[in-house]
DNA sequence: CTAATAAATAATCAACAAAATATTCATTAT
DNA sequence: ATAATGAATATTTTGTTGATTATTTATTAG
């Protein structure tokens, strides 16, 4: 492989912006390396240059597309108005709106994350991980403050990963016959039950 | 459609036997009418007396399928040895086991399982249904202990349902990277957290 | 009437050719 | 050297045709 020049990042960019826009609007399958060459005002044979192959181009929009989705849940770590309950609450409503609206809109966005998500477990394996921090920190929080008493944080942050499945994971946000009306009530009511537990006091 | 006599139900019965056999050997689409119908020394066009079409057969079978896991489950109900926690954890390890070995040695049933319950949402609420009640059952008797103190049993059991689909659904159950251990061990953590809560007591 | 069938039709699948596309390579330009 | 390209090759997709299979219909048997 070569040695890419500085300039070759902002080229790497513009492939990726490209494509982006045509993946979303026409999907990864029926976008051809000839279309995005031709976008970028150069040969298809030219993109090699920049990048392995075609899906290669997919993993780098798949992970902007996650890293999107954790910057939304990166912003209710930094309100100030918010116990850890309703921190963890507000931290999963809103990976749960966002997962579904993006993929409600951009069916094709959906599949190409699903699409990559499945021959490159490493990309997902690396979304779980930050969200799992995020839920970490706010345990840590939590147990700061008095309200939590969480022995093991790495530990039951992962747990709780494995709990709300439901909100983060698009093949279930999306589910047939469920509005998101609906899961957001569950969110609400599985953290909940994780916060209270349901042994008597 | 027609009125079918009491001996019409056991002919019904051996065309879902011998369709198991044959989907579970070489999978549905392998199969075809005519070799259910010779399984039953009967013509092809005579199944359609007692079935819509194929997709029905599977539809029966996928059932019993379910069913027979559901069995799993309500058998834990019956054990003396347990309190509510216990119950719950063995419940969902029960369920998860049969999961995991029923989709590892079948993969022609879990095709089966999972393409009907794509076509048919009410095959799978039915199960879903019946995993309720039985956490229901549970709760109510963690509350007679007064090892629980659960006000709302059934919105409760729904919830449970919704953080615990990792141990029941079988695309989860089946993911890729990920062994039947690790799954036992969050299983186990999973229900530990629902029953204690983060809450500092 | 019910039970069953053979024959007819409709839908689906499989194989294979043709076309489109991804990827590589040899070459040119800077 | 790096950057880029057109042409060559490899892979994938698409389209078509024949064969298989699902389903319906008309008919027969009891």
């Amino acid at each position: 492989m070569l040695f890419l020049m500085q300039v070759a990042v902002e080229i790497k960019q513009q492939i990726i912006d490209v494509a982006d826009i045509r993946f979303r609007r026409y999907g990864f399958g029926k976008t051809t390396m000839w279309e995005i060459a031709k976008d970028c005002r150069m040969s298809a044979a030219n993109l090699y240059r920049y990048f392995e192959n075609k899906e290669e181009i997919g993993v780098e929009i798949a992970l902007k597309c996650l890293h999107n989705k954790e910057e939304v849940g990166r912003a209710v770590l930094r309100r100030k108005d918010l116990n850890a309950e309703q921190r963890l609450k507000a931290f999963f409503l809103e990976i749960l709106r966002y997962t579904h609206q993006l993929c409600e809109k951009d069916l094709h966005l959906f599949e190409l994350v699903a699409f990559i998500s499945e021959e490159h477990p490493e990309v997902v394996q690396g979304h779980q991980a930050s969200l799992r921090s995020f839920i970490a920190e706010i345990l840590a929080e939590g147990n700061r403050s008095g309200e939590f008493e969480v022995i093991d944080i790495v530990t039951t942050a992962a747990t709780i990963l494995f709990a709300t499945v439901h909100f983060y994971y698009p093949p279930l946000v999306m589910m047939k016959n469920r509005g998101l009306a609906e899961l957001e009530d569950a969110e609400d009511a599985v953290i909940t039950l994780l916060v209270q537990g349901l042994t008597k006091r």
